[in-house]
DNA sequence: CCCGATTAGTTGACAAAATCAACCAATGCA
DNA sequence: TGCATTGGTTGATTTTGTCAACTAATCGGG
């Protein structure tokens, strides 16, 4: 039979996390699984504003700023205004946050590849898919096409 | 180009609390989703005990403790000693326990068909296969088989 | 039968994550 | 110029999750 999908949500979301965590530990890196999508999210994006990353997280503005603000602590992000709108602020890493968020990517390939197990390629793919799907499906869509 | 699954998995838990939050509300139910949780665990599975739950959910048996107390106080649950072995209690719901975890069935129901959307029944089932399976992997097992 | 280990449950303390609202400064536009 | 909008910051709070200590009940071996 097949659980409920919410709950088949909660405890994947959650053993990932936890898996998460455990690997950062071993690894030392002492930051917060928030933290670390901050990380990640500037490392794939650099330049962009604290808003971009709100609105493609969906996470609130004032919970980002937070989170900024402690990297910023950690040295391990700048920001610096943007050259025509100083009301942006870009966001960039620094060296020991570029560095950190190499050693970030080993772990999280890690954890992904215990994840994934014994299933194939094709199978992790698919999932994503619809996954980013489903996620479509629930955003309202302020411009429907 | 597909993006890393962490990031997806931590955005379709999201927005479908999200989705769920908003149902709820649009319901008058006034309830956590963790607590709404519980109550479905515990209509799923009569008499199970706290600590049954927290193993089934992979959740804090504190946490549980507190979740169970507080609908107990709203007459949604009730504890009964387990009649050989007193230190389990099986939980049980009350009828405006029953009767709320009709409504919320409605409403995850609804959310359900709204995540699912256009997909079809064959992809969720798969997705959920698939995250189940993930989630073996990820579960650290004591009794290998 | 007794004693130590185990198990269910409770509680305290806290950390992490998320939410909501108010506010300021810079910008864009009518 | 005046006003709505936007990016960002901050405060307050709620929700969720974690770890540890503790009680009470049960189990199992000597």
């Amino acid at each position: 039979m097949h659980p409920p999908i919410g709950e088949t949500l909660h405890r994947l979301l959650h053993a990932y996390k936890r898996a998460l965590r455990e690997g950062y530990a071993t690894a030392g890196i002492e930051l917060t699984v928030a933290q670390i999508r901050m990380i990640k999210g500037i490392a794939g994006d650099p330049n962009a504003s604290a808003q971009d990353i709100a609105t493609r997280t969906r996470q609130d503005k004032g919970h980002i700023a937070r989170l900024i603000r402690d990297l910023e602590g950690l040295d391990l992000v700048t920001r610096r205004p943007h050259p025509q709108d100083s009301r942006y602020r870009q966001l960039l890493l620094t060296d020991a946050g570029r560095a950190l968020a190499e050693r970030i990517a080993e772990v999280e390939a890690e954890a992904g590849t215990r994840m994934a197990g014994q299933l194939p390629a094709n199978d992790i793919e698919r999932f994503i898919d619809i996954a980013e799907a489903m996620i479509a499906n629930l955003e309202p869509r302020e411009n429907p096409l």
